[in-house]
RNA sequence: GCCGUCUUAGCUCAGUGGUAGAGCACUCGCUUCACACGCGAUAGGUCGGAAGUUCGAAUCUUCUAGACGGCACCA
């Protein structure tokens, strides 16, 4: 057979994806075993708007290894795709477009075409990212893919919202919020961010007092907001202005006379101890009013312009621009006191960065005590959900909740699930799955609908359940209780509710894990996931989170193609789960060559597994024998020792695994590979294998192809591509649930690793044979002998051990190029040898005429160095009557036996050296 | 202001009470018949600092410095 030298990972990207998507693998139907564990995942779903960032990369890579994982393992799996529909993303997107190609405004098209050309653009560009996750290798189950505006999701956000609002969870009132004067709409709190601005000023404003030529002084960083303002509020504690309460002042560039009075809120210590009060513009100004029953004067418009009601003069004029127009008036009237320098932090929109305006408006909310108390609830009494990394997801999700604050809905936008409210002429509101509905509760009066739209998060929400199919119509619930039901018959609600695992980043467990959690078992009374798997950020070479602004993104697409996609993800799984960690092309370049290794050492199996229809039988009881307690049928060390090491490696790695330690298991699975498996075991056995030894050459194949599987959940492409070229694979390999499937190794059954194929033994024997090679080479090296000189080699030790190296001599003379072993209880070589010691033998290579002793003393005495400082630590420890006493006595017994062995090697290697002298 | 995370070899990172690890880079050697995306052999760290608990601390506690994150406030 003829195999490239070099792995090229296209050749295997471009093979296998189709085919298994085309078979069905990804579906859990494929799974034939009624009684199988069902494992489910829903996706995150990205935004239709987005393209695939190294984020979601590492998530879906984490995904996609459980899906597998489970899937070989037997598992009914599925792992669910679908998009969201992003509002605002997307509105943006639209008006942009509308705007450049026809320089039109949504305006002049009107609402239902808007919303047409939404779903238009949502269908000429909304696969990027569903087209990339193939590329990714992802799993996914794509004939349930859903789409968070699909028919059955907007029934359940409809239903839901009647639901909530028929218990009073939800309700329309009129507070502060989060306005974006760019994006025209309100914004949840979660959606507003800060921003540290070091030039920020600090404006002193002195407001006259009616009949008295005082003036009482206010701060404020947002002067324009004194044309909405009501009041002027001191601390009522405050002697400085004890006097003043109850007076009014004239308010300065308006006709208005407001109050001055005393409010708790006040902050005698900050500023001038005099606030101005803004009830329209100002959050704790709104509660102050409230208080004092104030007028709420609102003077800005949804695009930041001043509205009449700010006065003639400012009618229309942007918010900045009325800031300086402001102060400009007042330095004229010589009421401007001073301006300072003051650092301040601005709320600004997540998305667009535009400062947020605080203002007064009519909004839906959800009032989150109840749904709060449900998520606390579960995190009480059963501890879900559970965050991998528990430390500090669990202790920041609990104490959010625990000062959480209602959850503003609407969204003054078109493109999104329509509230399911309705108006009569009188404002009365009726809010009804549909139209009709409420037309009947308005006793068909003519309504209209609201205009306004959910927020993204709120169907997303619902995403844990509403995929399953779940609408919120009664059907939904005679489906769920009969227990009878049989996996063919199960509705995926039934079936795949609660799923397994979520794996998301931390910056969406408030706005989207949490509500899942609560909305979830709201209208299910199921759990909607047991875990969460929080997964790090990935940033830039420069350390810092990647961005457009400062250019430091890594395409995972470019990734791809520079080192190839198993390289890629499997570099991402090396992560510790939910750190942080600083993108650096050289390590994706480690696992780009270990592909290559993994490639050439099944090269190499290949080229010489002799013709193909030797007939080579993998899956086969790798003990070799080892049931058989006769010495003389067991198996070679080399092999007992590689059963061994790939039934631990399995084992470690299901455990790791099943604790979401992706990077331990891609770690053992890195040394198990390429040091055991490649640089001892291949080295170990090659000269049986080149001459054509049929039990070698199968052993080694079966060895290889388990690994194979175990490598394959992280490195798909690759795994396929090479299983599918090894003699002997069939779907007799697949885990029992597939055995009818078309081969693959998707399906075949992944080593769990048994327990009783771990052989102690075998490990320490080969770790004597392995010590005593590293030693011959080091001498080597270090009396720079050139390889193609071999040598004889001494080995002393007692008979037991002599029995282990006579066993492996032919391995010993080949990886330590020697020509000649001579076994004994003592060495007997002459003076000009070169020797070392190690915990099993005595090892010299007698190098007449090759040795530098002066070179021979330094390394003997390196040696010894060595051997002295650690000897000196343990005594220091053994001599101390506490630690002899206190510490458990087994490592005591440990120490002890670990000194007198250094002792006995000290002394071995002292003897070496004054032989030379 | 409150809460939290991180600080380990030149670089990027593992390592949650018992002799400090990996990959890359560095040094030396190798056209060893799978792989130079390779093979072999070295070298390199008082685990940010201080104090404490303990027979024993990179690991636990407190303090401290620096980097970063979340939340709150911001007249």
């Amino acid at each position: 057979m003829e195999i490239p030298k070099a792995y090229d990972p296209k050749v295997a990207e471009e093979s296998h994806y189709q085919r298994w998507e085309e078979l069905g693998f990804f579906a859990p139907e494929i799974n034939q075993d009624p009684d199988a564990p069902k494992y489910s995942i829903v996706i995150p779903p990205p935004n239709v708007t987005g393209s695939l960032h190294m984020g979601h990369a590492l998530q879906h890579t984490i995904m996609d290894v459980l899906t597998r994982w489970k899937r070989m393992q037997g598992y009914r799996t599925l792992w669910l795709p679908g998009t969201d529909h992003a509002g605002i993303s997307v509105q943006r997107k639209v008006v942009e477009q509308i705007k450049k190609v026809e320089h039109k405004s949504p305006l002049d098209i009107g609402r239902e075409e808007f919303v047409r050309r939404a779903w238009t653009w949502k269908e000429e560009y909304g696969n990027t990212i569903t087209e990339q996750m193939r590329r990714e290798g992802a799993s996914v189950d794509w004939s349930r893919q859903r789409f968070t505006m699909d028919g059955s999701l907007s029934t359940a956000v409809k239903n839901v919202f009647c639901t909530l609002y028929d218990e009073g969870w939800i309700y329309r009132g009129l507070r502060i919020v989060n306005w974006c004067p760019k994006d025209k709409t309100v914004l949840s709190d979660l959606e507003v961010k800060e921003e540290t601005r070091k030039d920020g000023k600090l404006t002193y404003l002195k407001y006259p007092l009616k009949n008295s030529d005082r003036t009482v002084t206010v701060a404020t960083t947002r002067p324009e907001t004194m044309l909405g303002d009501t009041a002027v509020a001191v601390n009522p504690k405050d002697e400085r202005y004890k006097d003043l309460v109850g007076k009014t002042i004239l308010l300065p560039l308006t006709d208005r006379e407001i109050p001055i009075i005393a409010d708790e809120y006040v902050d005698a210590e900050f500023g001038t101890g005099a606030v101005k009060i803004t009830p329209a513009h100002d959050p704790n100004d709104f509660l102050v009013g409230e208080r004092h029953n104030l007028e709420q004067l609102l003077i800005m418009n949804d695009d930041g312009t001043m509205k009449a009601a700010a006065g003639k003069d400012f009618e229309g004029v942007d918010r900045f621009e009325a800031r300086k127009k402001v102060i400009e008036r007042f330095e004229e009237l010589g009421l401007l006191e001073k301006i300072e320098d003051y650092e301040i932090t601005l709320p600004v929109c997540e998305r667009c960065k535009t400062i947020v305006e605080p203002i007064l408006s009519e909004q839906w909310f959800v009032k989150m005590d109840e749904m709060r108390d449900i998520a606390l609830e579960l995190m009480k009494t059963e501890g879900v959900p559970h965050f991998s990394p528990q430390v500090p997801h669990e202790k920041v999700y609990t104490a959010w909740l625990e000062n959480l604050k209602d959850w503003t809905i609407s969204r003054q936008l078109w493109w999104g699930h329509q509230i399911p409210a309705w108006y009569d002429e009188d404002g009365n509101v009726y809010v009804a799955p549909t139209e009709a509905e409420a037309k009947a509760k308005a006793g068909g009066k003519e309504i209209k609908q609201d205009q306004d739209v959910l927020d993204t998060w709120f169907s997303s929400g619902l995403w844990a359940f509403s995929t399953f199919g779940w609408t919120g119509q009664t059907s939904d619930q005679l489906t769920a209780h009969s227990l009878e039901l049989t996996a063919k018959t199960k509705t995926d609600l039934d079936m795949f509710l609660p799923t397994d695992v979520l794996v998301t980043g931390r910056d969406i467990i408030f706005l989207w894990v949490s509500r899942m959690v609560m909305l979830t078992k709201k209208f299910t009374g199921k759990k909607a996931f047991e875990d969460v798997v929080i997964t790090g950020t990935v940033l830039g070479k420069d350390g810092k989170p990647m961005s457009k602004s400062r250019n430091n993104g890594v395409d995972p697409l470019e990734m791809f193609d520079k080192f190839g996609v198993d390289a890629t993800r499997i570099y991402l799984a090396s992560i510790a789960t939910g750190a942080d960690i600083r993108w650096n092309d050289t390590g994706v370049e480690t696992y780009r060559n270990f592909a290559n290794k993994i490639w050439n050492a099944t090269r190499f199996c290949l080229m010489n597994s002799g013709s193909a229809d030797t007939p080579v039988r993998l899956g086969l009881d790798l003990a070799g024998g080892t049931g058989d307690a006769d010495k003389s049928v067991r198996a070679p060390l080399a092999d007992r020792w590689i059963v061994s090491r790939l039934n631990r490696t399995a084992g470690d790695v299901n455990k790791a695994l099943g604790k979401y330690e992706f990077h331990t298991a891609v770690s053992l699975l890195f040394h198990f590979f390429w040091d055991d498996f490649c640089d001892w075991y291949i080295e170990l056995k090659k000269d049986e294998i080149i001459a054509g030894d049929i039990a070698a050459s199968s052993q080694i194949l079966s060895i290889l192809e388990q690994a194979l599987r175990l490598l394959h959940p992280f490195m798909p492409y690759l795994t396929e591509e090479l299983w599918q070229k090894l003699p002997g694979v069939s779907n007799g390999l697949h885990n029992a649930a597939y055995s009818s499937a078309e081969q693959t190794i998707m399906l075949a059954d992944f080593p769990i690793g048994d327990p009783a194929l771990i052989d102690e033994a075998a490990e320490a024997e080969m770790n004597a044979v392995i010590e005593a090679i590293s030693k011959v080479r080091n001498i080597r090296s270090e009396m720079s002998i050139s390889p193609s000189i071999k040598f004889t080699v001494h080995l002393a030790a007692e008979a037991a051990k002599q029995d282990i190296f006579r066993a492996n001599e032919a391995q010993i003379l080949k990886l330590a190029r020697a020509d000649k072993i001579v076994l004994g209880e003592t060495l007997d070589v002459p003076k000009a040898s070169a020797k070392a010691v190690t915990a099993a033998a005595e090892i010299a290579v007698p190098l007449e005429g090759l040795i530098d002793f002066e070179k021979e003393r330094e390394r003997l005495q390196n040696q010894i160095d060595k051997l002295n400082t650690e000897h000196e630590r343990l005594s220091g420890q053994l001599s101390n009557a506490n630690f002899v006493e206190k510490a458990p006595p087994e490592k005591v017994a440990e120490l002890q036996a670990r000194k007198t062995e250094i002792e006995q090697q000290t002394a071995t290697l002292t003897q070496n050296l004054e032989a030379l002298n």
